[in-house]
DNA sequence: AAATTCTTTGCAAACGATTTCGAAAAATGT
DNA sequence: ACATTTTTCGAAATCGTTTGCAAAGAATTT
């Protein structure tokens, strides 16, 4: 049984722990911490001198309950495995600290319930704001509309959705899709195939429109030919193979996903298709080592860090009340089209 | 000026609010809520339907500070963009929802005083808990034991530290390292370079370890060649160039870090250096792609994932005080290794 | 000198959930 | 019918910080 009043850390240092050493108020401490006008100059530095002795910290929740601010965002994404992802959350870090801001994780593993679950989970003052990036079986946004009713900011980036009035941040999807199948184009294809991702992802659509319209203004013949693949490498190379053994093999092939451009890598090596005599491959990817490739794999950049920066300054603004200039509510960072080997042109 | 108690958000929820609607104490309904046995069912039901009517979730807030315990860890990293800690992380993720726990994401980015800062930051009560991988440039533990003084638990994983009394998590680097220098020694190499990251890592050591015990018990006469990298690709090229140019060039690369691997490959096409022919590449990577290069790299493959999900559940092992098994203060994951053709044996 | 400001500090009430303690009410035993 | 236990609930303290308000003293003005 606990006679005395302290716990099992007595170092646990407070306010009121302070209060008394100095024989002062805790508002008095707590004000002169904060660097109120109201204190003097001599009891702040009194406060001040002892506080860092005692390396007092603030407990953040007090803090936080009393403020109702958490000085935490949240950033959702569908997987974490995958370079782009990587480089948004490094573009995040580049703002957070500086903002006093610590950032929480989440996955949805491209599970819309999931997804709705994690949204829900954070409503009641956990963060003080959200981005997300869409699963790509999140095919409604009514656990978005959910949200939007707490009134949190939230910003969408690249898997982004148009129906909501939610600022988002995403690079030149159809633009690069339509250069990308240019190119393609221009290197002899003449049946490209479109690799996207199965459901209904904003970058998907917005990629095969480029796609489609590649197509049309350059009056290509033969048909379009879109194929959907998962998160699954197994079966997305089955889904392969079947696209390359099949009646019209493609001879060109843009994918959407870095992934899926790996998968098409993997499964030309193994059925000895020669890229780019075979069939020539382009690929939306944030790999250094495209470059290093068999053959190098021609690549569109995507400016990721650029776009998790940019999307984390828009949340702070949101959180800090500020208004948005108009290009911040749907801002678009351009991407980088690198020609490499894998699209060369064969004699 | 508000007159009335309400804030903007008229729906806040909370134990109050569903007490007066349900005529009860609050302390009644935070019981039900919790299921307590000393509420009958029928009170308990009422409460239930009602929260989930008006979607109430406690304030974290409110929960942490009198708990005393955030329900999150932290995990703390040297760079984000490394395929290794993002498996890592994935593995963690397994095991954090299921616990109702939350990840926080720290970036050290290879700097000792970040590292410091943000490890000083976490001190009061913010985690239950931390996970850490060291940064490069960490030379003493005075921050982890100004840590421990605190009393919250800590997990080491992959770059650890073994001066302190602390439980980690690693895979067998040493072995791995004996092993893929046996493998080059096998493959013809006479003169075997280490690409090692500068500063005093424990993967670097241990790996090093491994690459001098494989020479001398092979009897190598040409002495061991260790290279100090770092994370700037630019200077790594330049380094390695001068070690190309120089009067022991190489045949065979061992490369402790993916990243230098990749560096590897980018100099030798760029002095047309071939793999394996001029020189034999073998490097610790996670890359799934690692198959796909222009040749394709022999790798040691980490269980990250399972590192990941290991130190996490070793974490909450230690959040719950419960005891560790033997094995569970120095976990051991093996790795694997994979031979491709950049250690092939050439005519 | 009296009245007024300004400066500096303390008191106490929040914030929302948990938990200790105690008091009714109900159920049980004698 | 009375004593005892068990069940069920409410009041109030608590976690540590912030903040509105009051009050005391010093400084200024009239």
């Amino acid at each position: 049984m606990n006679l005395c009043k302290g716990r099992s850390y007595m170092d646990q240092v407070n306010l009121k722990k302070l209060a008394k050493e100095l024989n002062l108020a805790v508002s008095t401490v707590s004000r002169a911490l904060r660097d109120s006008h109201e204190i003097s100059s001599q009891t702040k530095e009194r406060v001040r001198e002892l506080a860092l002795k005692l390396g007092f910290q603030p407990n953040p929740h007090a803090s936080s309950l009393r403020q109702n601010k958490s000085k935490t965002i949240a950033v959702i994404i569908p997987e974490i495995e995958n370079n782009f992802f990587s480089q948004v959350i490094n573009g995040i870090e580049s703002i957070t600290p500086n903002k006093g801001y610590h950032v929480l994780i989440y996955l949805s593993h491209e599970d819309y319930n999931k997804e709705r679950d994690i949204l829900q989970l954070l409503g009641n003052g956990r963060v003080d704001g959200v981005m997300i990036s869409f699963s790509n079986s999140t095919t409604n946004y009514e656990h978005v509309e959910a949200w939007q009713k707490a009134g949190i900011p939230l910003v969408f980036f690249d898997r982004t959705c148009d129906e909501l009035d939610v600022p988002n941040v995403m690079t030149n999807d159809a633009e690069m899709a339509f250069k990308a199948t240019e190119h393609l184009l221009k290197r002899g294809c003449k049946n490209i195939a479109f690799l996207g991702m199965a459901g209904s992802l904003s970058i998907t659509n917005r990629r095969k429109v480029g796609y489609l319209q590649a197509l049309e203004k350059f009056k290509v013949t033969n048909p379009p030919q879109i194929v959907e693949l998962t998160s699954k490498d197994y079966s997305n190379r089955e889904i392969l193979r079947q696209l390359f053994e099949g009646p019209s093999r493609p001879d060109g092939i843009f994918a959407a996903i870095e992934k899926f451009a790996v998968n098409t890598y993997e499964v030309c090596k193994e059925m000895d298709l020669h890229i780019p005599q075979d069939v020539k491959v382009i690929s939306f990817s944030n790999l250094q080592a495209a470059a290093l490739f068999d053959p190098p794999l021609s690549t569109i950049i995507q400016p990721a860090y650029d776009i998790g920066r940019e999307a984390a300054s828009i949340l702070f603004k949101l959180i800090e009340k500020k208004m948005l200039l108009p290009y911040e509510k749907k801002m678009i960072l351009p991407s980088q089209l690198i020609e490499r080997n894998s699209t060369a042109i064969t004699g």
